[in-house]
DNA sequence: TGTACATCAGTGAACGCGCGTTCACTGATGTAC
DNA sequence: TGTACATCAGTGAACGCGCGTTCACTGATGTAC
């Protein structure tokens, strides 16, 4: 290690962003991020003011995961129809918050206020953006007003449905009634998509 | 104060309810549910074996008064058709969620383990049998497995849509897309909703 | 090219805090005879 | 009804921990001349 690291900064981002998906954003601390990256548990105040600037960091990361991923699910999938799309992007947009769920979770808390920090506001717009894109296009001529509201419908749609299942998960083993219709859905979660993100 | 305080326990729940939705569930300490209760930090410790037995025993009541929300959603709007109950019935989840979103949040929060906790597990389940409910009678007929999809789906577009309110009140005000779009739903909740749990 | 010096990016020690929980205790209450 | 005693439901002190952050520091790097 060198004492003037020169990456320092870049490498305790990433070292925080597998520690939040690996153990949940209430369980990081600056210090363990610091240990992490192999460095003195004061280093990362060379870089970042508090510790909120740097889960603002890895929220912001997340989220331009999120649009990157939302925007491959039409760019790759040009032969499909404007529905076909639509559903795959939905369909991403849940993987997304399954696969990563710890880090999803950080992205929705409320420890973060998103206010402060305007690069991740416009990073999680810029998610947010995909969703409009894709809904104008599936209804040409259609108000801002009804625009909007379609895209919280739908959005709420599959948030809903990540926080539902991540919920829900140990349930199933149990046999409750919420459990096993949750399994119904986890079972083949495309079709069920298809089916709750028609209109 | 009594030595022998006769009515302790159930202080405690109520100091812990709303000290949970006054400041958040993770803000919340038992030290200062004890002293709400006027009564030493130790003293919880005569009713309950740790903090998350306290808490999920709040969690419990926050899943008890919505079922019981849920409930009166139908019986007191018998004069409606199914439909309108229905709407009715999501009008009032999602009221219950902004109104209580600290409470709400600690019942969905990953840090009780509902599996370990049958009573609450019990509670949960009973605000989901009322959504079974509703849907069932608007579906006569109906197999198992698409009663399952179809609550799981309004479910989640209720859930979602508390989360997502919630998240995105601050942005309202500063004028990105999804702020926008979400002021939109929020000045009228009641016909966004008749619009989003249509089918 | 060499030198003086400012600045940068690390360090270890320490502060101060709040927390969950345990412990030995004590005074009140309930009960058997 | 009185008494002896077990049990119950509180108490204050203390333990041990991890945390965010500050501080005075030091060695490396960059730069002006």
């Amino acid at each position: 290690m060198k004492y003037h690291h020169g990456n320092l900064k870049e490498e305790l981002i990433s070292s925080a962003c597998s520690m939040c998906e690996a153990n949940g954003h209430d369980h990081m601390s600056l210090r363990s991020i610091a240990k992490e990256a192999n460095v003195s548990q004061t280093a990362p105040y060379r870089h970042f003011k508090t510790k909120e600037d740097l889960l603002a960091e890895v929220s912001k990361r997340g989220f331009e995961k999120l649009a990157e991923i939302l925007n491959q699910a039409t760019t790759q999938n040009e032969n499909m129809t404007a529905k076909e799309r639509f559903i795959e992007m939905g369909f991403a947009y849940v993987k997304f918050g399954l696969e990563r769920k710890n880090t999803y979770d950080l992205m929705h808390s409320p420890i973060i206020d998103k206010v402060e920090f305007p690069e991740l506001l416009e990073a999680a717009s810029g998610a947010f953006d995909e969703l409009i894109k894709i809904i104008a296009e599936l209804n040409p001529g259609i108000s801002d007003a009804d625009l909007g509201r379609q895209c919280i419908r739908h959005w709420a749609q599959v948030h809903g449905l990540v926080g539902l299942i991540g919920d829900t998960k140990i349930d199933e083993s149990i046999g409750t009634n919420a459990g096993d219709a949750m399994s119904i859905v986890t079972k083949d979660l495309r079709s069920f998509l298809t089916m709750a993100l028609d209109f």
